[in-house]
DNA sequence: AGTTGATAGCGAAACGTTTTTAGTTTCGGT
DNA sequence: ACCGAAACTAAAAACGTTTCGCTATCAACT
């Protein structure tokens, strides 16, 4: 047994003395074509073996052998090249600073996982150019199929990018849709998420309320938008936005935001400071919520006591701050999951029907403030 | 021009028409090949200026119409099997919740795409298997180089993983060192920040003082505390470990959580419900920051006046809750720079002296509760 | 015993690049 | 008009796989 060792690696050694040693960096790994000469049988078998074919059971412990002897570990890129598949996923987000997505992913990576893929993520720190760069390098990168949480990029960049292999990418559309842009995609019921912020809000007895959105031509800030209105105009509440300032300046209780931290702050405060301001608020993201909850902190305002209050996403936060906050929850694990799912099947090439458009619950933590 | 566009595709589809339609999904792609014929250059020279090799000028217009006729888009599974590099860069993480490790990504990502490295992140969501396994697959043959966040993963298995390439596999530690892992790292000075935190809470009057640290086999959290022995006896003050209560438990002033949210929250109801609780917490790292303040508010303890508190990482949140909390913020920005500045060094084979550790320092936020 | 079918195994041809070799063309400068 | 450098050529050899089309083997049927 012993000479088998020593055996085998006089050979590894005499296989690596012999390779070039022109190449940048020494590459001495041992191929398939090593443990074929270690095993005695052909490349053809091994590979067949390798890839779960059969072979006679004396052969499999040869091989066996053979590979844990010389180390041998399978060349990714080689097959690759030869199968057109990788085995990944490329997941491509806004950001990695957001709880919110971390969880999608952390289930998404499970779904994907278990059939086999392995994902990997990029981050475009909402950077318009970067967004198009991520998705275009994972197109080059030979990944198997995409997950998307698009910001910036337009309907026809993304058809565009879809097709620059010869064959369709697979894709699906997390969190926000692309007009325009017909693929599958997991979303939330937006519209209904806020129109249950909102109708809590008027149960608690507001008539004044606000919103602050994200920027509209983001699928999900516009649905969020329109959930608002929704509820106001079945409630019998005006929505208003006509001019109401003694300078003729509109008081527009539709507050457009950037999805960011900032502009959750900002707004807040362009509310605060309005002659007749909103006696209850409805924050429509992670971000903008955080930068509310900062700004009110500052002002000395006690949210749902001062005045009611609605967020998105900020699970944890409301769990912290005092009196708790009320939150809209996303159901991240599921959205993370129905996304591998979809991709999975569209992966293993099955026709299904028109695009998967997916739209799940979101659950309204309700916490009444009590003195 | 309209003719050559026709040409184009007629040639484009012809070549096409030629492939045999025996793989799994049709592959359609245009090759280098392609170009070669289109532009009437040899394979040679169209390899050679897409490389950023010299060309006529003549002949790089030729070159870039027919790679923009055919659609061309190099094959960089097969560049990367003649090459043996991908121009990729894997980074593995404990989670991808965490805002702290986020920022991380964002600027390591920023340093490495200005030389040309694409990063993928990988997240094994606190799962000592997962961590080995997102290891290896990166290894396996997919990237150029490593940047990890080491948790549960032993000094052997990462050698056998660095050593499982041909060559030594570029690698670099954040945040964490594993002791026996010679390796490149940029931590920050875990010690002095504690002891500063420390210190900050004894000047403030207190001399009984817990601190919630994280598992001692993670040098992060190892540090942290000696960084706290070390304040106190500074001081003078003896770290109180021996028994105390009427029942002869300890009443350890030292507890140890594992660095999650619900190791913060249940060590500080631990600390809570001592007969003779401290007056002053240290809490090391974002996860158990959030879990210790929302213990605290469910107690309805105002941390900063009931007792003193210092917490790690959680920088938004300080701002937020009320009054704002002292927090030990690390550079993660510049965490991530000097990473990408390391690996970068690596990767293009620079032998640099011996393993490079950068520490950094943090930054005290001292907020002083005033009535 | 002869035929059949199934299965293991084999050699060789791809996959799309980069790089080398050894020789040819181009072209500006003297 | 000639020199020499720089740009180009065609062809071929890799890189490490998978897979096509084939043969050999062997047990199980008639």
């Amino acid at each position: 047994m012993n000479e088998t060792v020593r055996e085998a690696l006089m050979k590894q050694r005499s296989y690596r003395e012999k390779c070039r040693s022109g190449g940048r960096a020494g590459n001495t790994l041992s191929t398939i074509k090593d443990v074929s000469k270690f095993s005695g049988l052909s490349l053809a078998t091994i590979s067949k073996y390798l890839n779960g074919g059969n072979v006679r059971d004396e052969n499999r412990q040869r091989i066996d052998e053979a590979v844990k002897v010389l180390g041998y570990r399978i060349n990714r890129n080689a097959r690759s090249l030869k199968t057109n598949r990788t085995m990944t996923v490329g997941v491509v987000m806004p950001t990695l600073s957001i709880p919110f997505f971390g969880s999608v992913i952390s289930s998404l990576d499970q779904t994907l996982r278990e059939a086999g893929y392995t994902s990997f993520v990029c981050s475009y720190d909402f950077d318009r150019d970067l967004e198009l760069e991520k998705l275009r390098v994972l197109c080059n990168n030979n990944v198997d199929g995409i997950v998307l949480v698009a910001q910036y990029v337009s309907a026809k960049e993304l058809n565009e990018i879809r097709n620059s292999r010869g064959s369709e990418m697979p894709m699906v559309l997390v969190d926000r849709t692309i007009t325009g842009f017909v693929c599958d995609s997991i979303v939330i019921d937006n519209l209904n998420a806020t129109y249950g912020a909102v109708e809590r809000l008027i149960n608690a007895g507001h008539r004044h309320i606000g919103i602050i959105v994200g920027p509209l031509d983001i699928s999900t800030a516009n649905e969020r938008m329109v959930g608002y209105r929704r509820a106001l105009e079945d409630y019998g509440i005006t929505v208003e936005t006509g001019p109401r300032r003694s300078d003729g300046m509109h008081e527009e209780l539709i507050q457009i935001g950037r999805y960011d931290f900032e502009s959750g702050y900002r707004q807040f405060n362009n509310f605060m400071d309005m002659e007749n301001p909103p006696t209850a608020l409805c924050v429509t993201n992670y971000d903008m919520t955080m930068g509310a909850v900062t700004a009110a902190h500052e002002r000395n305002i006690i949210l749902g006591r001062d005045i009611g209050f609605v967020g998105f996403d900020a699970v944890d936060l409301c769990r912290i701050v005092s009196p708790p906050l009320s939150i809209v929850e996303q159901p991240t694990q599921l959205m993370g999951q129905k996304a591998g799912e979809v991709l999975l099947k569209r992966m293993a090439g099955e026709t299904l029907p028109h695009p998967q458009v997916i739209r799940l619950k979101s659950y309204l933590h309700n916490r009444i403030y009590k003195e």
